[in-house]
DNA sequence: GAATTAGGTTAGTCAGCACTAACTGAAATG
DNA sequence: CATTTCAGTTAGTGCTGACTAACCTAATTC
């Protein structure tokens, strides 16, 4: 049974990650400290223990969560779709929407992963992992004849190309969609071996 | 005339810049203390402020010397080029070799920028945007129907896929020319509208 | 409604680290 | 060769920041 107490404490939980997120992604993982992040949901310092068990949880919580939802979606773009033509396009227009939807993530993730503890990095990077072999499955059912290590280098600048628009705040200079149409494009064109 | 202790500084402070871009670009400018820095090259912690006003100006040498060469460079392979295709792809192949070459500070580049103090980041900013509109500048010679805006999120997108390299450590896994050729052939294939 | 739980508070504690002080010895200078 | 310069040393100093202690109060439990 959801207590009062209970939900004021999850919605709290949340509100630290949302606060974190941004932080992190704005300052970095070392240049945010545990009042900053109290201060951000209007709690004050140590009350953050109240809801991790350390700074790095936090990082942990934040990550663990990105490269879940990462993989769980991107499996269930793949699974829906009809062919494998389908699947691509599917997984490029679901991985470009994450990457506008959650820049901040993003940007930590790539920036701040060497700042979990061991066990939790290897842990966000097995569900890297197969988030890319994901990809470099579909990619080599399209491009048979193509090696997979070549496929699978394809895949990660492809990554580096989407997950750059956090990066360019040019971003904003343009409509949304038109900002969301351009990088579909030019994944699908730099994934294409001519 | 250059006397002996002179040029053991200007190697010093040579081996101090590279000992800088490695540690930065795996620990991140808050995860390396002057102590590791020094120890790095065989002095210990307060010897590098003979060289180096403090921490933020070892920093400040490292990422305004990087955007420099970058526009430098870039400048010198567009001016040495026959027509407007070939600067582009002279500057594809030029931005790649950097990047292959020079991964940590590219690295470092985009992750502590931020740690510059305002005067050092604005330098580098502005270097970092001539060298974009040198990019948009020739793009716009060889596609002059798109729109400027458009070109140069082509351009923010086509470095987030090139400098992914140092991100992927999947580098290592093909020689480096097959990677340099790939790189070089996604690149070209994002910046063109279909 | 008394007892307990738990999220919050403020006031430490302790470690790490950027930077300074005082000094040393060898190269540079005249 | 006497003097100065300067890259290095070790020993502080002071601040920041992660985390702990002790306590307080209100929601939960029985």
């Amino acid at each position: 049974m959801p207590t009062l107490r209970s939900r004021a404490k999850a919605s709290r939980r949340d509100a630290l990650l949302a606060a974190a997120a941004e932080l992190f992604a704005r300052s970095g993982f070392n240049g945010v400290s545990i009042e900053d992040l109290g201060a951000a949901v209007g709690v004050s310092g140590p009350a953050v223990y109240r809801h991790f068990t350390g700074k790095q949880a936090v990082l942990t919580a934040l990550l663990v969560g990105a490269s879940d939802d990462l993989m769980t979606g991107g499996q269930a773009v793949v699974d829906a779709a009809a062919d494998a033509p389908g699947a691509l396009a599917a997984l490029v227009r679901f991985h470009v929407r994450f990457a506008l939807d959650n820049p901040d993530v993003i940007r930590v993730q790539d920036r701040d992963l060497g700042s979990l503890p061991d066990t939790d990095r290897h842990r966000v990077r097995a569900l890297q992992r197969a988030y890319v072999e994901l990809w470099v499955s579909v990619l080599g059912q399209v491009h048979p004849s193509t090696p997979v290590t070549l496929l699978r280098m394809r895949a990660h600048a492809t990554f580096g190309l989407i997950n750059s628009t956090p990066h360019s705040a040019a971003a904003a200079s343009a409509p949304a969609e038109t900002v969301r149409a351009l990088l579909e494009e030019m994944a699908l064109a730099a994934l294409t071996p001519r």
